[in-house]
DNA sequence: TATAGTCATAGATGATTATCTATGGGGTGG
DNA sequence: CCACCCCATAGATAATCATCTATGACTATA
């Protein structure tokens, strides 16, 4: 852009100026302005002087014992109205943001959590209708890259990433349990075993997964060892599998709650395995506003919605260990 | 929760920064807009600093080496972007103001004046339309009375308020000649004089105007009285008066001037009456530009529309002695 | 014409700004 | 791992700003 230096020394124009001229023609007369503004007269005086400098142009006339804007005077003060409304509204929004009920921030969702952070980002979006939420998904090794390369501003994990810089919130438990088909013949069967089911095959997750990580310690940590295994990249498909017979699986009680969906639970001793989705954040990174406010109206829900008290309170004290960073 | 007053601090805001905010946005690089901007890059840094700091919020952020706005940051841009371009706007009417090309003016006419003034306002009004110009009309006293209130920016007598601070520039000769009727019984005879018209009644102006005022300081100097005198109080209900055989009457040649118009002018020794038409300004007064480009468009057109190259002199020595005003 | 009110100007003084030079820390690409 | 950009910070300085108090000029109005 082209800078016409000419006419007006933009420049040295200040926001200040303006106000005061604003309102020196609103009033009409110095001293008023000066008495409204808790200044003395020749200060403001000397404003109006150092502005008409400004322009180059008289912008003010002595008539019938007012003050009268000329006629550039009267474009200035247009333009000043104009720009300090504008300057008036950035200040608005600046405010909205930092109350959060604007703006933006990102979350990461491992896989299986998409299950239930809806019924937390749902609520919130409906409350707060101008925040945008931009909601990353994939498996744990695919955010745990977006993670070291600080791509997002929450991230939900059920293993948080060990790291110094890492705050994590352990919010809700994440049971993992063995399903197998509506009407798989061991049903009912007591003192059923996962010893007694290592000849069935298995439908695991890609390596990556968290949930497959899990189970994989658990089986190696009991001593059992599996026969046969399948690989199915998402929960959905697994879920479908065992529906038809494909084989059992564990997976996210999360995964399986929700309605008639063709699978069953199986009761086994040691499950369901126990785990809790996180929330994870970087200690030093400054979350914006909106995430805040979002990780606020989490803990706010999590008693009544989820019945999880004890997330409420890790919710809390990530919060609090945030704060301070201003 | 606390309540920030004021969101940003509005006050110290100024447009150089927002100038060199909008460049670094554009460019990326504090170094870059260093180098356009003829600063060093320390400088930009602490000015991108201190506007961060009247935000109140980071506005910027590194990212693959190029410095990037933050959505705070990208608001301030577009603010920047639209301040800067309104502020442009108004330099440019400025210039405009300046030039003359824009604005308005304020202009008094003795009655008479009205009937040659359209001739250079008409043109000068197609050649400049932005240009908005108030013609007040009155007769002498009238205008006087405006002058003395320094009520417009200039002024056209025929016969200038004594007063040092006038300028006055004789532009015009308005020869004051007698008239009467078409086929008054006088006309064409030779050696006609006024002392043989003495007897026939004269309709004169009021006493404010200064045709009446020219025409009895005359008849006084001429030693020549009146029988027989009716006032009626325009130029035009006086001339319709003596084509209707109402009697004689002494007006300026340019109100009988155009068209068939039931007088005629009556050849006298003595007459025409000399007199000029002047452009009365205040010297003290700082005029406007766009009356400054009037008295120049009218100093270039006198010459040739008019034929008076002596106007054309008078006015520019006007038009000079202004200048140095500023 | 005296009085009060309103502006303008002068002189003084911290505070803030606009800049510069010098220097240090962090990445990036060989 | 080194050289090279790029940015941030420190320290210095002249200019400008934001203010104030004191005072003078001008203008209505009592």
């Amino acid at each position: 852009m082209i800078i016409y230096g000419v006419a007006m020394k933009v420049r040295q124009l200040t926001f200040r100026l303006l106000q005061v001229y604003a309102d020196v023609v609103r009033t009409g007369s110095l001293t008023a302005t000066a008495n409204r503004l808790h200044l003395t007269q020749p200060t403001v005086s000397q404003q109006l002087k150092r502005l008409r400098e400004i322009v180059g142009e008289p912008i003010v006339r002595h008539e019938e014992g007012r003050l009268v804007p000329t006629e550039v005077g009267q474009a200035l003060y247009q333009l000043s109205q104009d720009l300090l409304s504008r300057a008036d509204v950035f200040s608005q929004y600046l405010e909205e943001y930092n109350r959060g009920g604007r703006g933006h921030f990102s979350i990461g969702l491992v896989n299986t959590a998409q299950y239930v952070l809806p019924r937390l980002l749902g609520p919130f979006g409906q409350a707060n209708p101008q925040v945008d939420v931009t909601v990353e998904i994939g498996n744990r090794q695919q955010m745990l890259n977006r993670f070291e390369r600080h791509e997002d501003d929450i991230y939900v994990f059920s293993h948080p990433p060990i790291d110094d810089d890492v705050l994590a919130a352990p919010f809700l438990s994440n049971p993992l349990v063995v399903v197998g088909p509506q009407h798989y013949r061991w049903a009912g069967v007591e003192g059923l075993s996962m010893d007694a089911l290592k000849e069935e095959r298995f439908l695991l997750r890609e390596p990556g997964s968290a949930t497959r990580h899990t189970f994989e310690a658990w089986l190696y940590s009991a001593g059992i060892e599996l026969r046969s295994t399948q690989q199915i990249a998402s929960n959905e498909a697994i879920r479908l599998a065992v529906a038809s017979n494909m084989g059992l699986a564990v997976l996210s009680r999360h995964v399986v709650a929700d309605s008639p969906n063709g699978v069953q639970e199986l009761p086994l001793p040691g499950f369901p395995l126990k785990s809790r989705w996180h929330f994870v954040v970087r200690r030093q990174r400054r979350l914006p506003p909106a995430a805040i406010r979002f990780l606020s109206y989490v803990q706010a829900s999590l008693a009544q919605a989820f019945d999880e008290p004890e997330g409420e309170m890790a919710v809390a004290e990530l919060l609090q260990a945030l704060k301070p960073e201003r």
